[in-house]
RNA sequence: GAGGCUGUAGCUCAGUUGGUUAGAGCGCCAGGUUGUGGUCCUGGAGGUCGUGGGUUCGAUCCCCACCAGUCUCCCCA
């Protein structure tokens, strides 16, 4: 039997949750879903839906080439002598599709939100699959910190919306484009002296991206870190008013943040402010959210000039886990309006026209399809929670009416069928 | 990509120191109620014991590989 590859799951109408891993239903999905579109139309930003696949090249360039996603992680899909992938993240897609489209000439400063599908060749764990769901706002076009500090007032407006509790906001700033070379230089002569402490992903990255031992988890490297040359020291006036500044934007709005100066980003296209949304119940997979500036990627993936840019990306799956450790309300199933119930050929005729014509109406109608006995049908109606039972035999056929009950209180009438429809409104408020 | 733990019915799990027909609860189906659900009672269906190989007279149980899940690492949203 074919199963789900590995990483990947199945999305059904019911929540599954015993024991493996945890995947809301469809329902829940949508109203998970929906809830970010509001956020998102309140904060004016549209949606963009851009290609699954997308040029190697792309995400190559604009991720960068050093990336982890990029050296081990990448769903590589070959045609002919093309290269394709299945996108890892969504920014530089975003980014492709401004510059293709010459989004910039609709005027004002881009507000963009996407959300969907995303793919990195993981090990799978609890909130991280291979295939897995992101949303995220990109605000291209606006240089000054007040975008950066409405992003981020956006993504705080996400997460309070879902009531998720317990989350830390972390932010840095990686400077202006010319501060990397200074930096990593600094960083390079401070560790040399103890290049055989270092592991040997730090001392590679020593070669290709010192920034990212910034982020290294081990002891003994963090213990050298206290002493390391801070970013700090080496921004430019500019880039420090700048990150003042959205510091400031923040604290207007009652924003509070840490500032972490060992914040780094994975993604290469990353400068200026950067930041992540950090959640303190949810074990090793504790980042939420997390984004940046990223002034240099329009150039990266062949725009012929710098666009500012800001943005953030967020992790549904992760979403749902802090969704479930604050104890969200997940929405009810649907409750039908009414289950129909035939007793015989004649009535299940009657029945299946009947409930379309109920449905024109509006109203939510089941009835059963295999022909089963009334007991059955009257179970499944239960089963659904339905509120009305509308029971049609011969009786009823023959008097013109049937019998409504409301399956809460267990009372039952008979009712003219042209008179259904108003049985099943719920009674007017005065 | 590395390491640990796990894999028995749709779900949660027992079990067999290697021996004939592998169990429970929940769920599902039917009957008790020849036209009435949610409670109750009775019965039933449903399993290549993750997959493949090995050891053995005999493997769900022991060994190996693979697959999947889970946790930690790496890394990341």
């Amino acid at each position: 039997m074919f199963q789900t590859i590995r990483g990947t799951f199945d999305i059904l109408p019911d929540t599954q949750e015993a024991g493996k891993q945890f995947v809301p239903g469809s329902a829940i999905w949508r109203h998970v879903e929906a809830r970010v579109h509001e956020v998102m139309k309140r904060f004016g930003f549209e949606e963009i839906r851009t290609p699954i696949l997308e040029p190697l090249g792309l995400i190559a360039h604009g991720v960068g080439q050093t990336t982890d996603i990029v050296q081990k992680e990448m769903f590589v899909v070959q045609r002919g002598d093309e290269e394709y992938v299945l996108r890892p993240e969504v920014t530089a897609p975003v980014m492709r599709s401004y510059l293709q489209h010459s989004l910039g000439q609709r005027g004002r400063a881009q507000r963009l939100y996407y959300l969907g599908p995303c793919f990195r060749a993981e090990r799978p764990q609890k909130g991280r699959f291979r295939q897995f769901h992101q949303f995220g706002v990109e605000l291209i076009g606006a240089d000054g910190p007040m975008a950066d500090a409405e992003a981020i007032a956006c993504l705080r407006a996400v997460y309070d919306g879902f009531g998720i509790t317990g989350t830390r906001l972390r932010i840095n700033s990686l400077g202006d484009a010319d501060l990397r070379p200074r930096y990593r230089d600094a960083l390079k002569s401070y560790f040399e002296p103890f290049r055989d402490r270092l592991s040997e992903t730090s001392r590679q990255r020593l070669e290709t991206n010192p920034l990212r031992i910034l982020d290294t988890k081990s002891e003994d490297e963090r213990l050298l870190l206290a002493n390391a040359p801070r970013i700090a020291e080496f921004l430019s006036d500019e880039a420090r008013a700048h990150f003042d500044a959205v510091k400031q934007h923040l604290d207007l709005l009652g924003i509070s943040c840490t500032e972490d100066p060992l914040l780094v980003r994975g993604l290469d296209y990353y400068t200026g402010v950067v930041f992540e949304l950090e959640s303190d119940d949810l074990g090793s997979q504790s980042a939420l959210a997390a984004g940046g500036r990223y002034d240099g990627l329009a150039e990266s993936v062949g725009g012929k000039q710098p666009v500012p840019a800001v943005g953030w990306a967020a992790g549904i799956e992760r979403l749902f886990l802090a969704m479930r450790a604050s104890d969200y309300d997940f929405p009810e199933p649907d409750r039908p309006d009414a289950y129909m119930v035939a007793l015989g050929t004649e009535a299940q005729n009657w029945v299946f026209a009947k409930a379309q014509h109920l449905r024109a109406a509006g109203f939510h109608v089941e009835y059963d399809l295999m022909g089963r006995s009334m007991k059955a049908q009257m179970k499944e109606a239960n089963r659904q929670r339905a509120r009305f039972a509308v029971i049609v035999g011969e009786n009823e056929l023959a008097s013109g009416t049937a019998t409504v009950r409301d399956l809460d209180s267990s009372e039952q009438r008979e009712v003219a069928f042209d008179e259904i429809v108003s049985s099943l409104r719920p009674p007017t408020e005065p």
